[in-house]
DNA sequence: TCTAAAATCTAAAACGTTATAGATTTTTCT
DNA sequence: AGAAAAATCTATAACGTTTTAGATTTTAGA
């Protein structure tokens, strides 16, 4: 009656299909409660048995079983991310999705992506995931200042993480670009080289990421002795040739402007092409995912926007916000720094 | 003792949380077997008490809990795409990744994303996915024309489809790109612009789409008798400037070539900037998803790949073959059209 | 009207997991 | 050595669903 063959008196189990906890109960000669206990590091089983349990279970190559864990604990392993509409137009979405999915490949977490249509309520697959349970906790990839979708998630307790800020940033989790800095840098620059009327593209919807960069350009400007301009009624957010269109008007209104600063790669080319239209010899100052534009048009500089960064520290941020709910929420922010910028 | 009243008189039911079997069950006062298989139109169920159920059902918004029905029948009405770390720096996987989910919101199935890093094993996502179950069918976004994911699902008998042909493209789904009529397509416009000597950037990988593009365009050639050289040295998943760099060296070996395909929008784009590197004028022809290309460059002609098409093909196509399995599997390509031909 | 068949429903079990409460064994203290 | 306390384990139940087999009711047939 020695314990070490204990272990083996019963193990004439069946082992066919996947290995379950029952499984291991059989090879081992324990309870079922009991190696679940065990795997999970119980304080009432002792070193041995888990040690015991733990390596029968790497032997035979036990997963536990999603749909077991979801139907008893209610925690669905799924993290949602939400995908606007036109962020799937944009080049560094594919990025982000595949840097969250692989920071997740460390936990249990499986990512799911959820898009809506231009024409969707965006709070009907942000209520759906919550009431139904769909995930344990979302990502928003684009917000607004004051997002409805982040108002209510907070009024819900419901783990989340956004890449942008908002007027609530300081109770959620977020990774955003330091656009003030950017503004500040790509202001700079330009000085530098000698420019002295610079013109800004900034939407004028609720977003903070025109503000921040707006605060940051207008400080830079003064502090450099050069004039700033901030055209917000050109649509940001438009298609391509639209942007040009409006650009090369704005120029002419503007003659004295001698060089531009856009948020986002697709408006940098865009702004490119209306000065070329317009006929003008301005430099354009961009922000870019793919580091491509500088290659393509050596009037556009660009500073890099690290969307494999953002990824990974959102899939962190929104893990830790579920092992800890009461804790800090995790706030990134990327610097822009000399090493992003892409002079060729 | 009215039929009419008969569905009224147990409704004492505390209707708290989630609605459940269970809740209509008790609303009903019919046993929870007789609901289950009256949602599932099973033919035991009298009309009259499905059309109750039905009712009582959509009244209080009940949705079947995904933990039970996965639990149950080992269905995960999950599906799987598989992410090659390539395709994250490729602009139009944002387009196909959100179509595909748009596409399977009328499913019951939703959209996981599974990526993998260069230097992991192709195979072993795949494997996790099948064995594991952790979903019920995969899309691969990248395939080889011997692939051995491909060969590993359809030997498990695993439903999936490919963006991209194979070897073993009759026995699965997919869709594709015409490329042959791509290649085809560009050389027949190079040549209406007069030129006469052009070059072909394909891969010697074991990619089919490379060896469609040469068929076409080598048979259009010779159709319109203009030469075709194909560049099968140069790594077109390569760094940009490494691209660009080797395509400078190929045209001063080549001093005759005055334009060039390639299959990628980020090659062309390369490719312009070695031509323009190498001091030559060429016109480009690529394929791209954005379209925008020739707004940034005008020596770039693009084509049109859809994104979102394929995507909303691969889900349909997916889920046909997990309804039916034994069905002849959905294929598509994409013919390219004037339509899709981007001039300004 | 009585029996056989068809229609319609219900009871019980199972998928794999974890939580609660209780049972058993071992250790500690006097 | 005996009793109390601590340590360690097990039995039972539950999450929500679907399947199987069996029970009940209704309809049809003679």
């Amino acid at each position: 009656m020695t314990d070490a063959g204990k272990n083996t008196d019963t193990n004439a189990a069946q082992v066919t299909g996947k290995p379950t906890l029952k499984t291991i109960s059989k090879l081992s000669g324990l309870a079922i409660p009991t190696v679940s206990r065990a795997l999970s590091d119980a304080p009432d089983i002792s070193e041995k048995t888990k040690k015991k349990i733990r390596e029968i279970a790497a032997e035979i190559g036990y997963v536990p079983n999603r749909a077991g864990v979801r139907l008893r604990t209610g925690k669905t392993l799924v993290i949602s991310l939400i995908l606007a509409p036109d962020s799937e137009l944009m080049p560094h979405t594919a990025q982000l999705i595949g840097s969250i999915a692989r920071a997740l490949r460390e936990t249990p977490y499986h990512l799911n992506v959820t898009p809506y249509l231009p024409d969707d309520d965006p709070m009907k697959p942000i209520r759906q995931i919550v009431e139904n349970r769909l995930a344990d906790a979302v990502i928003l990839n684009r917000t607004q200042a004051d997002d409805p979708r982040v108002a209510y998630l907070l009024e819900k307790q419901f783990p989340f993480a956004t890449h942008g800020r908002t007027n609530m940033s300081d109770r959620h989790a977020y990774f955003d670009y330091d656009n003030a800095a950017f503004g500040d840098f790509a202001v700079r620059h330009l000085a530098a080289r000698g420019r002295k009327c610079i013109a800004l593209l900034a939407p004028k919807q609720d977003q903070l990421y025109a503000t921040h960069m707006i605060e940051g350009a207008l400080a830079a400007a003064t502090d450099c002795g050069v004039s700033l301009t901030v055209l917000d009624d050109v649509d940001s957010d438009a298609r391509i040739d639209e942007i040009r269109a409006a650009i090369a008007l704005r120029l002419k209104d503007n003659p004295d402007v001698d060089a531009l600063i856009t948020a986002s790669g697709v408006a940098a080319m865009a702004a490119a092409a209306g000065a070329k239209s317009a006929g003008r010899e301005v430099d354009i100052f961009g922000k870019e995912a793919t580091s491509i534009l500088r290659f393509c048009n050596p009037n556009i500089l660009t500073l890099r926007e690290d969307a494999a960064r953002a990824g990974a520290f959102l899939a962190e941020a929104v893990v830790a916000a579920l092992n800890d709910p009461l804790g800090a929420p995790k706030q990134g922010l990327q610097v822009p720094s000399e090493a992003d910028f892409n002079l060729a």
